[in-house]
DNA sequence: GTCCCCGGTTTGGTCTGACCAATATCTGGG
DNA sequence: CCCAGATATTGGTCAGACCAAACCGGGGAC
């Protein structure tokens, strides 16, 4: 697993656990091409057959994969039942990022930047590529937004899913996932300083200006504008109102 | 887990297995920040009658964490033993990228994408904030790569080690850890590339010259060239090399 | 003949209890 | 005083059993 050479040394021989050698089994078929999205794996007793290891063994492996987003299992005897290979990458990036901001490992501050990094990139893609369709869609956010007396949790949400629609237009899905996993991961923390705002009314109208502007920059496919205009929105946001409203750290102690 | 707000809907009640009420419990702690880096959980058997359920799903709660980089366990008595909370986010991460990244679910064009943006971006606050330290550590690499007759293995290794160092020496955490994420998780790949290619001391004196450019700039502090030539050294390296090398697709359709 | 219900089969979910192995700590003899 | 073996703690592994969900097919009601 060395990932850079360092000068020689010895280090004990690892001892792998059972469920990491089913693990490695399984992640060699995935890797190798043969197990792809939509395959069904062995039932948990037969892979115990196949393996010559127990199932507790199996079921630990099968717990990794799933937290990585890489299986969904259902029990009966369906044809969408048993252990099948799957794609969803965000929920996992999203609970695993959300765990290590928690520790403080990732600093708010660090969660900003990338934030305003990736969304800004992706909003540059997204003024060239972004379809009508996608357009639609983030029109259809802005307008909920518009929605007077809309709740602060509502407006979040909408918030959330305007951001992922840009990022999703840009068409580089590892990049609006990331995306969608940094954002959902400091959901709640954004939804606590929502709730520390005084001038409510005031805040979310400067929201929706700014989401009205990048979004006027990604239909006249004006690139640089759109990634610049998100990047000011993201750093403002952050630095005025989650920075003044009082800061949440639930762990981080910053 | 709604993430945002569809059309009133309904679905079907969620159903939780046992060791995911346990992850519960143990991400409650983690969130609220009653447990810590460093902390020790409960062991198993212990945390069986705490919370009433088996030990199976003690474990396969366990293994979850344990995937995700927030947990290491290790058996016998000693104070470094049992369940404790860490924060090794980069390893989860990569192995996460990596198996969603070979179900070509990322394509390896926003692979590529993605690099160029974090990676570039990092370049930029490497330039502002890297310290003698961070530059010295540089310097150590291009020197490794600099060696003459140095395996292919070896100078990717050192590759990938400067590209982290520059990722690192920008200070933010989480863009580093995804950079390394990302890079390790198409490591195997490159290496194909790599091996692939005909003139290899042509590709490698050009990648010396760009690397040594980007350390240049780097510590001339100069973070507008620094960004620049890492985004043209990742695009240029898979457009030139990588694709030319031939495709490797261990298991993308393309 | 068609439709519905009910039971069987498959499959994951859970629990119990046991034993193994690694690792520190304690303890007693030299 | 030091070292070695006994002991306790803790994760690792396994076997076997039973539960519950979900589909499928046969048989009876109409």
């Amino acid at each position: 697993m060395g990932l850079m050479g360092e000068a020689a040394e010895w280090e004990p021989v690892p001892r792998f656990r059972t469920f990491e050698l089913v693990l490695a089994r399984i992640e060699e078929q995935i890797l190798a091409g043969s197990l792809r999205v939509g395959d069904r794996l062995p039932p948990e007793r037969e892979l115990v057959e196949l393996l010559g290891v127990s199932r507790a063994a199996v079921r630990e492996a099968l717990r990794v994969l799933e937290a990585q987003g890489v299986l969904r299992s259902k029990v009966g005897t369906g044809p969408s039942s048993g252990s099948v290979i799957t794609a969803m990458p965000s929920a996992g990036l999203t609970q695993l990022l959300r765990l290590h901001i928690a520790l403080a490992n990732f600093p708010f501050d660090d969660v900003v930047e990338s934030r305003a990094t990736l969304e800004s990139a992706s909003a540059r893609l997204a003024a060239g590529r972004a379809t009508e369709e996608d357009l639609a869609r983030m029109r259809a956010e802005l307008a909920r937004m518009d929605e007077p007396g809309l709740s602060r949790e509502r407006f979040n949400d909408h918030d959330t899913a305007f951001h992922v629609a840009v990022a999703e237009a840009g068409g580089n899905r590892l990049m609006a996932d990331m995306t969608v996993a940094v954002r959902n991961a400091v959901r709640h923390t954004l939804l606590g300083a929502f709730h520390r705002i005084g001038d409510w009314e005031a805040v979310a109208a400067r929201l929706r200006a700014e989401h009205h502007a990048i979004y006027d920059a990604v239909a006249a496919r004006d690139g640089e504008r759109a990634g610049r205009l998100v990047e000011e929105h993201i750093r403002d946001f952050h630095r005025d109102v989650v920075g003044a409203a009082g800061e949440d750290g639930p762990a981080g102690p910053r």
